[in-house]
RNA sequence: GACCCCUUCGUCUAGCGGUUAGGACACAUCCCUUUCACGGAUGCGACACGAGUUCGAUUCUCGUAGGGGUCGCCA
């Protein structure tokens, strides 16, 4: 039989890096498996649901390349894919139940179902059998005195009606799966088989809440995170793939994935190693799609990088080993990009410092205007040259260089910067530097 | 409080009875570098504790402690 499984977020927060990643487990056994992956809105909850939360699962799971097979904007066999519109599906269920003398009412109209009080065990794919002697916990509430249905009990019906083979979710679950289990039962039916993941726990070890650094998963996009990085990353919390090495690609991690092999214990976050691991994919990262990655973060830094992808590209690979996110692009490259390029306060004072700077500067400008051989190895024997000149060390011309080129104190290689701006740009630097010094 | 899950370097982990307990991030030092970075090398650093099983336990069992979770007319 076809694996089946789904991804049941409510709408009503953002897309939390928990559930994504949650989501991506149940992606990975799908894909895996050649099985199907549903997605499914509980938003039985009506006061708490909103259309931006909806939007953010959508679009947070499409960024980090979680497609649905059946869901909203999908379609199946199997819909309606929000609750909202299943309320006569519950009804027939909820009879079905008080049918079999299962259900019974408070005195407010609530309905709640009569546990079985046996004992119950969890068949569970990740942590094993897991054992619950006979409850003495009181019923549980299935439907409100205003007629609304509660999770428990929709999210059974659902998992039934929608035919899932496999629910995996997480660990924070195991505690309500026996009450599950027992309704699949009292309606009729074999439970699907269970897999309970660890939790994702914030650097102090607490669950990830709101506040938490990296919680939303919007915060990634918005950080200038890699999608690929982050699906990465997050993969690596919960489960190892038998790979050399860390960084792999989605099709690996179905290739390799196996629900047998999630860890069974809860994991921090660490920001510094998904930055990392980002920083490893942004090398993987072609010309077209680095600029395609960087071009939004130029733009949004007010950089007009204009239409010619080869030179954007030029600049980009320039500082494409010394950078970690899309974020940081504009920061090293923006002087590519316009002559009218501030300098860095600590440029000037170090500029204004150097009693010999004017001299050295004009004798940079006409020795690389005589320069012939306008590359790497050409300008490093034309700056050879002008120190020894000068009477000066060529190290002590590279800082004169950086600062009139960029106006930073950081950035690419001198001689890659020359190289991308080309000679006519870069003398001109020069002179504007040392009429800044004038 | 009851029940459930978990426990290897600071963090993420490899390990599935015999290993000098391996790797990654972070950190430190050194090297490379005419500039800025990257990179390379080395170092630091862990089996929670106590019993038991065994010729032999990080590994299996039990207990204790610690961490996390659940016990909603939230999902």
């Amino acid at each position: 039989m076809s694996i089946r499984v789904r991804f049941a977020p409510s709408p009503t927060g953002y897309l939390h890096v928990g559930g994504a990643r949650t989501a991506l487990f149940n992606w990975l056994l799908a894909r895996k498996s050649g099985g199907t992956f549903i997605l499914r809105i509980e938003d039985t909850d009506e006061a708490r649901n909103t259309e931006a939360a909806m939007n953010a699962i959508f679009e947070g799971l499409s960024w980090l390349g979680i497609d649905w097979d059946e869901g909203p904007q999908k379609g199946g066999d199997y819909g309606p894919y929000f609750q909202s519109q299943r309320r006569s599906i519950y009804d027939a269920y909820f009879k079905k139940l008080e049918e079999a003398g299962r259900v019974y009412f408070e005195a407010n109209g609530a309905a709640r179902f009569k546990f079985s009080r046996e004992a119950i065990t969890i068949p569970d794919v990740v942590c094993g059998d897991i054992r619950f002697a006979p409850t003495e916990e009181p019923d549980m509430t299935i439907r409100r005195p205003d007629g609304g249905y509660i999770f428990h009990f929709v999210n059974v019906v659902d998992d039934i009606e929608m035919g899932m083979t496999h629910v995996i979710r997480g660990e924070d679950h195991i505690s309500n799966t026996w009450k599950h289990i027992d309704l699949f039962r009292a309606l009729g039916h074999t439970p699907p088989r269970y897999g309970h993941i660890p939790l994702l726990l914030n650097p102090n070890g607490s669950k990830m809440s709101k506040r938490d650094d990296g919680a939303s998963i919007d915060s990634y996009i918005q950080a200038g995170f890699l999608p690929q990085a982050v699906f990465n990353y997050l993969c690596l919390l919960g489960w190892t793939p038998k790979l050399e090495g860390e960084t792999f690609s989605a099709q690996q991690a179905v290739e390799l994935f196996d629900i047998s092999d999630v860890h069974h214990s809860n994991a921090r976050f660490d920001m510094t190693k998904c930055t990392w691991v980002n920083q490893q994919h942004l090398r993987l990262l072609d010309d077209a799609d680095l600029v395609a990655y960087a071009r939004p973060w130029l733009e949004k830094a007010g950089i007009t990088p204009g239409s010619d992808d080869a030179y954007i590209a030029h600049t980009l690979n320039s500082v494409k080993e010394k950078v970690s996110l899309a974020s940081e692009f504009p920061s090293w490259v923006h002087f590519f990009f316009t002559e009218d390029f501030a300098f860095e306060d600590e440029v000037m004072t170090k500029l204004k410092a150097n009693a010999q700077a004017p001299k050295l500067l004009a004798a940079l400008q006409s020795g690389l205007q005589a320069t012939t051989d306008w590359s790497e190895a050409g300008l490093g024997d034309a700056v050879t040259k002008v120190a020894a000149s000068e009477g000066v060390k060529a190290g002590a011309l590279m800082p004169l260089l950086r600062f009139s080129l960029s106006g930073q104190t950081r950035g690419p290689d001198v001689k890659v910067m020359m190289v991308v701006l080309g000679q006519e740009r870069s003398i001109a630097r020069l002179g504007r530097a040392a009429a800044l010094l004038a």
